[in-house]
DNA sequence: AAGCATCCTG
DNA sequence: CAGGATGCTT
């Protein structure tokens, strides 16, 4: 788009890199305070920074053929953490070799064997990189610790280079360009993905960084001053005040003066573009760096995941403290007391337009330092994760007012009020929580009251609610929703703008994605029906936003609810035909056949729910069907029980009603 | 080619 | 239950 003005502001003073943002990360009053741990270390002058750093170094090193550095930039990581020197060698680095554009450097380097020292280096970096995974504690530390890794570098060296000697030379990037596949474009997918999950990091300490003005927002409305003050006390009141005053909360003490707006703040599309720019020429990578790619991608997904679970754990630990330690003006939905909850109205939050300017404010400055995220969705990853998002355990059934609700469901309020790229954020969002330690997540009780016998399955439930328990429902579906789930869903780019659009404040529940109550009930639905067309599943989860995403999934589970169901039915046939069974007749399904209780087991597993008479007749059918097939030999033929599922799509009954409240999960 | 279903596997 | 492979349908 506009990588034309990239190349204009192109100069070393521009320190577009993550590497300058450290300060901006911390909200002032979350400096020194226990989010210390939790966010310092993931700040932006963190182990990634520096490991960025030389990697990158090392990967110029390998692409220039030479060790164009100055010493004192490859040893830098050796000084302290921060030191501007750092930065300064690095960019000034940077630039030095702008000048050799990606074109330039095309075929001579691209050949070029990777000498022992070079290797050396690697195999290096890859110890920094595995020591960072390793033991978090241990990473600040390992910079200092350059001679030990040094001689463990001579032991790992031969491993590694063992390794490395196995990653394709040509990774068949299919690039028309020319004959030689290890041409520059080589390493780019590599590099792509580290560029992308750094990019994503960088968002997510906007995140961070915006979850914490919220905070602080919600925190000095409902805390007039109390022990928080201790903390961080005077940098918050500041912060509010420069918040509500519309300005740029930062104080002082920020290595990213205010004081130079024009070089920090100014500079934002000069650094933008230098990165993309950066990024553009990181595509011309070499194989050699591949693997440095591979173990900076894994080491960027811990950390990434890390420090999300972390801070976001301890962020709202420490919210939930004070929600509970204060009735606080901003009422955060607190357990339903009397099946009223308190939440409709209490648009959990300060006054939106105070929010916003907030989220304004920050979103000046956060799109100041990164904007990397843009275009680097998270496609590349491919890991493989439940799509049904996990509700924590519903632990203590009694103990409805110790639950601590997390305010907003992860995925709406805080993330995208007036924000110009909600996509990216909650994309990064979801991304994080995909990597993300779930364990992090169910560590905080954010538990609504025990839903078990809540669980509205009304329409034919064992369990005896009194008349009344529909409206409780009604009013506990929200906020249950809202503080359960965590939508594990990938999401559409094409549902993202809309929900972007849906009042973050609104207490509404649509889901993102598929929780395990949405499983139950649908389970319960393939009671009525075993092949619900697409409207129908839109019909009776109204609760859920449909994307094809979604869509698919539901299908799905009801595909392997009938491929469980057809495999019973299956089994049960041939067993009846083993056990000499030789009329159909003999054969019915009633609540207490084996087969029944093998379907009631798996669809109805809680055993909170009549099955409606008409399944133990479909079942019986579809029995039959199997036991006829099967006599008469017709599975012999691959595709035999096509017939049977013919018969059997055509015996769905209408779901009922009741399944249709969103509420009803 | 896309969408859906089943089968198979983990 | 989800993902991938496969096959069928449109």
């Amino acid at each position: 788009m506009n990588l034309s003005l990239s190349d204009q502001n192109m100069h070393p003073p521009c320190k577009g890199g993550p590497e300058e943002e450290k300060p901006e990360l911390l909200h002032p009053c979350f400096r020194r305070s226990m989010y210390d741990d939790s966010l310092a270390t993931y700040s932006n002058d963190s182990i990634i920074s520096q490991l960025l750093r030389k990697t990158i170094q090392n990967k110029r090193a390998l692409d220039e053929g030479l060790f164009y550095l100055p010493a004192a930039a490859l040893s830098s990581s050796s000084v302290a953490d921060s030191s501007q020197e750092d930065h300064n060698s690095t960019s000034s680095k940077n630039s030095a070799v702008e000048p050799a554009s990606p074109g330039s450097q095309s075929s001579p380097e691209g050949e070029r064997p990777v000498s022992e020292h070079h290797r050396a280096k690697r195999a290096r970096v890859e110890n920094i990189i595995r020591g960072m995974a390793g033991s978090p504690n241990a990473r600040l530390s390992s910079d200092g610790e350059r001679g030990e890794e040094d001689a463990r570098e001579a032991r790992d060296f031969y491993r590694e280079n063992k390794r490395k000697q196995r990653v394709p030379q040509h990774q068949e990037h299919g690039l028309s360009e020319g004959a030689s596949a290890g041409r520059g474009s080589v390493g780019g997918s590599r590099d792509e993905e580290c560029q992308r999950l750094r990019d994503q990091l960088r968002a997510m300490q906007r995140l961070l960084r915006q979850l914490q003005e919220k905070f602080v927002q919600v925190h000095s409305l409902s805390d007039s001053e109390q022990d928080d003050r201790e903390e961080a006390g005077s940098a918050c009141a500041t912060e509010h005040d420069d918040v509500t005053g519309d300005r740029e909360p930062q104080e002082g003490s920020e290595s990213e003066p205010h004081t130079e707006p024009d070089r920090e703040v100014g500079r934002r599309p000069d650094g933008t573009k230098m990165y993309r720019r950066q990024a553009g020429k990181r595509e011309g990578g070499q194989a050699a760096v591949r693997a440095e790619g591979e173990s900076l991608q894994e080491a960027l997904k811990y950390e990434l995941s890390r420090a999300v679970g972390d801070t976001v754990d301890a962020f709202f630990k420490k919210f939930s403290a004070t929600l509970l330690t204060q009735p606080a003006p901003v009422r955060v939905a607190q357990t339903p007391v009397n099946g009223n909850l308190g939440l409709k109205k209490s648009t959990k939050g300060p006054s939106s337009p105070e929010l916003f300017r907030t989220e304004e404010s920050v979103k000046s400055r956060a799109l100041d330092y990164c904007e990397g995220a843009e275009a680097q969705s998270a496609e590349g990853q491919t890991e493989a994760l439940s799509l049904v998002v996990r509700k924590p355990a519903l632990s203590h059934p009694g103990s409805t007012g110790q639950g601590v609700k997390r305010p907003y469901p992860l995925h709406h309020a805080p993330f995208h009020f007036g924000y110009s790229a909600p996509f990216h954020e909650n994309q990064i969002l979801e991304h994080l929580l995909k990597y993300g330690p779930h364990g992090s997540f169910g560590s905080f009780s954010c538990l609504p009251p025990p839903m078990d016998r809540s669980s509205p399955d009304s329409v034919d439930l064992v369990s005896s609610i009194p008349a009344g328990h529909h409206s409780r429902q009604a009013a506990l579906g929200p906020m249950m929703v809202d503080g359960l789930s965590l939508p594990h869903v990938k999401m559409e780019c094409g549902d993202l703008p809309a929900m972007a659009e849906r009042n973050p404040y609104m207490p509404l529940n649509i889901q993102e994605g598929l929780t395990p109550s949405h499983l139950k009930k649908a389970k319960l639905m393939f009671f009525y029906t075993r092949y619900p067309s697409s409207n129908v599943l839109k019909t009776f989860f109204p609760d859920v936003k449909f994307n094809r995403c979604i869509t698919s999934q539901l299908i799905k589970w009801f595909s392997n609810f009938r491929e469980f169901y057809y495999i019973q039915m299956e089994k049960f046939a041939r067993q009846a035909i083993m056990d000499g069974v030789s009329d159909v007749k003999e054969m019915c399904v009633t609540r207490d056949s084996e087969l029944f209780r093998a379907l009631n087991m798996h669809y109805n597993k809680a055993n909170d729910f009549q099955v409606p008479e008409r399944f133990l007749e479909v079942a019986e059918i579809t029995l039959h069907e199997f036991f006829n097939a099967i006599s008469l030999s017709k599975d012999s033929d691959p595709s035999w029980k096509k017939a049977i599922y013919k018969v059997i799509c055509k015996l769905d009954s209408e779901v009922p009603d009741e399944f249709k409240s969103s509420s009803c999960l």
